[in-house]
DNA sequence: TCTGGGGTCCTCGGGCGG
DNA sequence: TCTGCCGCCCGAGGACCC
């Protein structure tokens, strides 16, 4: 597997065993930080916050001379500060970011089609099928990093494993600028001694759910009885973790993501306890909603509302439309009328208004139903690359795309069982 | 110290229909 | 006609991720 190099990072050595490592993950090295340096050559080997330096504003990124002092992600800026007074605060700028994004995730295609972004700095890519081109994972990881340093200035570090659970943790005690390959054989190896809080999914709760029943590491998890895990943590995420902890982990690099929900939200600056500004700020974001609908060409069902009293707490109302809209007078009266039946006894922090059971609009009288026949139904009327139903149309990449996220495309309940 | 914004997924409880 | 049970759907809230 990897060794340390002195620099506290790890990288493979070369031509070290990388069989059945076939999933690479490669994840950026704090990417908003380093664009800003890439942008601003005097900042390197500075500490940089990416934030806006206003009282309620959080760390985006920080740059590693920054973590050296503690940042991190998601700290408020104030608190960062006092931990580092030396750092500098810059503002981000999200459209340079989305740019060099979109260089990194083609750079990526140059080595296989089979490229899953999950967020604007991180991907997995299957290249299992690519060896006859590239090489071998650990010789594709190496070309792949220096083709994203040559083309964008920025430097990545990538995990290769099995699967992707795998492969993601790799790339994670990798960083920064790090190569971590774990051969199939050496999986269980791998995971054995690492803490709970690696595990994909595992937070500081269900850690601590954990922890307080005595299991600290993956060993543990291994030891540990699956009704004790299912108590812990519940069935679907004992079962999960279960799974993981075994190196088990079936899900396939997915190049296709369809949206379940858009929303926007925003904290104010001070707490607002004005019923009439924070209607309009409802109106506000239901437009910016309704925009984003329409220019997906998608219309939602459900409209809910967030909202976050002065103390913090949090809650949100939702409600299901007589027709799907993604007209934004329609989600802003949605929004009004949740938030009216609202008690609200603090001032707000912060609103959101989020649009969700998104379907493609124009689709109206699909009737069309969830399962393997229905599927195999709508997968035979495909012609090219669009399937006509009733009066809608549906592309064929939104088909596919729903039936392998297991979304449900417009869809009918089904009839009512007879008795 | 005082907690962003964009999401996804899971659990739980209540309502409803067979 | 009523009741219990079951399964499904919906809404609310929480945990988690980047």
């Amino acid at each position: 597997m990897g060794r340390g190099d002195g620099t506290g990072r790890i990288v493979s050595a070369e031509g070290a065993d990388d069989t059945g490592a076939g999933i690479l993950h490669v994840d950026m090295d704090a990417f908003y930080a380093s664009v800003e340096v890439l942008d601003d050559p005097s900042l390197r080997g500075k500490p940089i916050i990416v934030g806006a330096p206003d009282s309620r504003s959080v760390v985006s990124s920080a740059s590693y001379e920054a973590r050296r002092f503690g940042v991190r992600s998601a700290m408020p800026v104030g608190q960062a500060l006092r931990l580092c007074p030396t750092a500098i605060v810059v503002l981000p700028h999200f459209d340079r970011y989305l740019t060099l994004s979109a260089q990194v995730m083609q750079v990526f295609r140059e080595f296989t089609p089979l490229v899953e972004p999950l967020s604007i700095d991180e991907a997995f890519l299957d290249v299992r099928g690519a060896r006859r081109l590239w090489g071998s994972p650990g010789q594709i990881a190496r070309l792949l990093r220096q083709r994203v340093l040559d083309a964008t200035g920025l430097t990545c570090s990538v995990g290769g494993a099995a699967t992707k659970h795998v492969a993601k943790m790799a790339s994670t005690i990798s960083k920064p600028d790090g190569l971590l390959i774990v051969p199939e054989a050496e999986t269980a190896a791998f995971l054995a001694p690492r803490s709970v809080r690696a595990l994909w999914g595992v937070g500081p709760k269900a850690s601590e759910a954990l922890e307080g029943r005595g299991i600290r590491t993956v060993a543990d998890i291994l030891d540990a009885p699956r009704d004790v895990l299912d108590r812990a943590l519940g069935r679907a995420m004992g079962d999960r973790v279960w799974h993981l902890a075994r190196g088990i982990d079936a899900r396939e690099v997915d190049t296709v993501h369809v949206e379940k929900s858009i929303g926007h939200e925003e904290t104010f600056h001070d707490d607002i306890g004005d019923a009439a500004i924070l209607r309009s700020e409802l109106r506000r974001l239901a437009d910016r909603v309704g925009a984003r609908l329409r220019s997906n060409g998608w219309e939602a069902s459900t409209i809910a509302i967030k909202v976050r009293f002065a103390d913090f707490t949090t809650i949100s109302r939702s409600q299901t439309l007589p027709e799907p809209t993604a007209v934004s007078q329609r989600i802003g009266d949605a929004a009004h009328d949740l938030f009216a039946a609202v008690d609200r006894r603090l001032p707000v922090r912060l609103i959101g208004v989020r649009a969700e059971k998104l379907r493609p609009s124009g689709s109206a009288g699909l009737t069309l139903w969830d399962d393997d026949e229905d599927w195999r139904r709508i997968e035979g009327a495909l012609d090219g690359a669009t399937a006509k139903f009733g009066t809608g149309v549906v592309t064929r990449a939104t088909l596919l795309g729903k039936r392998r996220g297991g979304g449900s495309i417009p869809t009918s309940p089904r009839p009512p069982r007879a008795d």
